[in-house]
DNA sequence: TTGAAAGCGCTAACAT
DNA sequence: ATGTTAGCGCTTTCAA
């Protein structure tokens, strides 16, 4: 049996009450005893009971505020998987979570949830952001004035006194789609870059890693110019039509966010699948289809249920356990899919 | 806050400890209050309090013995990671977890530390097997005559009566590597397959895997006759010298097992490093450093560290909350990195 | 500054 | 067949 509180008071010949506040450092407490007491826990091993303490503190609730945007794309329906699955392994602990779903990117949306929660309670808040200052300064207020720490997940606030970060490193995403596209086009081809929004910090550091890697390792190929799709299919297809019809040496693309169906049209259309190399994101119906069709080849994954799980974790941990995430940047993992392993 | 037995008891207008009978089928209850408490419990949405459980049946604790063999190898020490993180996890929770390790392969070690677990009280047993009869006989005198669950992990032991594995699917890691073949190799170019073992399961699934799909994406490229290691790096070396020597069209080997180091030495001192392309199995140490230098293209992982964790957890849900495993073949991920993503 | 005790939700032994 | 109760390890309140 594990080393419990009393069996530490029993050979401090103090009581548990006295333990606890030692270990807790919770005050009111003769120093001496309380070093003696630290020795004496770690000499023994002590690791706290987690079944116990939950029972304990269940009087005192916590409570966690879980905010989604775009809830409304298949990718963030499996961030939202994460969330689910966290919420129910947090309240069998005896925790609370709360979670509030915004179709598309809504700003003020996002804090009038945020108001709501710290109304109804909430000790901490988990957010999938967009980029609006109004935003950043509500999440500063909760952080500093509230004492309610709020991570963002998915997408960060760049300079908010957010906790932490749970998402992606795109830059390196970026990167490793240029390693594999690097191997599998052919010499002196010519690649494509068809990013989502010009704005958007996830795809501008996915294009940014692709272009600056794929020139190291393969200066031969050459690269066109940057184009923008928006997410949409329609205009994605657009472009790829267009680039077909200018180059014949068109030998890959690579998606840093949505419109593969548009791409992938285009290039089945023209019988292209296989000779002209796709890369893309996320793993989606869509995405998979194409993948084991093979008119894409590889496909990157963030591990978006990790996201939206871990952002609750690493909440919970830090209300239940004391313990602050070790990382401010928390990076998912990246997910490299054939059609084999998906 | 959610729902306890209490409230349920007052509810239906009977005991905690009548509820508790119900719902954990205990016996000794009138069959239509049985039900009926059934029914009230569901409409409220219970869900045991976890902690509550926890406190109190750690009087009986929970034991769970786990053998590893092997333990002198790279990749045994990641699974037992994931084992040494399982039993932090589920100590807290009040249950105990006790290791053995054996060096290299020896079934009657694992059979000796078997009985000793059974004797020191462990209600259950995850075993890292190797092909033995005996051994075999052993599990499933535990599980049926014992009645101490097994759950194999990392290898299987085929045909017996052990509750799970837990480990990877290596039919389809082979195919996954001929699917990265197939895209990186160069058009009638030779292949060459050096597997380990020519007994080991495992490492023949991974070659057939890995011809079969190889044969269908790339009809154009040669198949050179398998070659065996035996998990020797000197053995490797000596297989691709000569392979080197005997066609000057070598374009791509695949490892299922050990032996990078050797293959990789004679790659780059005939200066065929990117040339010749290379994919192997699990993130070792070594393995990474040639990925990283690029002497190797792809390496596949089976994320030893679930492994270890997964069998772990799996017994003490089992034994916990009495929930069976909901899969014969947990199937670890296959894990797909080039030098970008270790 | 410290000790004593109640109570969190659940299980299991005991009582009815 | 059902009710009662002690107790698991911990936190927290109240008393000393």
């Amino acid at each position: 049996m594990a080393v419990t509180l009393q069996q530490i008071a029993d050979k401090a010949g103090v009581s548990r009450g006295t333990v606890d506040r030692a270990l807790n450092n919770r005050g009111r407490i003769n120093p001496e005893v309380e070093e003696r007491i630290k020795r004496i826990a770690k000499e023994m091993g002590y690791q706290p009971n987690r079944a116990g303490r939950a029972l304990a503190m269940s009087r005192h609730s916590i409570r966690i505020g879980v905010i989604l945007q775009s809830i409304d794309t298949p990718f963030m329906q499996q961030v939202k998987d994460g969330v689910e699955a966290a919420k129910e392994e947090v309240q069998r602990m005896g925790a609370e979570v709360e979670i509030k779903e915004i179709g598309g990117i809504d700003a003020s949306a996002a804090i009038a949830y945020m108001e709501e929660m710290r109304e109804s309670g909430c000790n901490a808040i988990a957010l999938v952001p967009s980029e609006d200052e109004f935003l950043k300064t509500t999440v500063d207020t909760f952080v500093q004035d509230y004492q309610i720490p709020v991570v963002t997940f998915n997408s960060d606030i760049a300079g908010s006194k957010r906790l932490c970060f749970i998402g992606q490193d795109t830059l390196q995403s970026g990167k490793a789609a240029a390693g594999l596209m690097s191997e599998i086009v052919c010499t002196h081809g010519k690649v494509l870059v068809i990013s989502g929004h010009p704005t958007n910090q996830g795809h501008k550091n996915r294009a940014k890693g692709f272009v600056e890697e794929l020139k190291a390792c393969r200066p031969d190929v050459e690269l066109l110019d940057m184009k923008y799709a928006y997410d949409d299919d329609w205009a994605a297809e657009k472009i790829v039509e267009e680039a077909l019809h200018n180059t014949e040496e068109l030998a890959g693309i690579y998606l840093t966010a949505s419109g593969v169906e548009g791409v992938c049209k285009v290039i089945e259309h023209y019988g292209m699948a296989g000779r002209v190399k796709v890369i893309s994101n996320d793993l989606t119906g869509k995405n998979e289809e194409y993948l084991k069709k093979r008119t894409i080849q590889f496909l990157l994954g963030q591990d978006p249920f990790a996201q939206g799980n871990n952002s609750v974790m690493i909440l919970f941990h830090k209300l239940f356990d004391g313990i602050e995430p070790d990382k401010e940047y928390n990076y998912t993992e990246i997910v490299i899919k054939n059609r084999y392993n998906i």
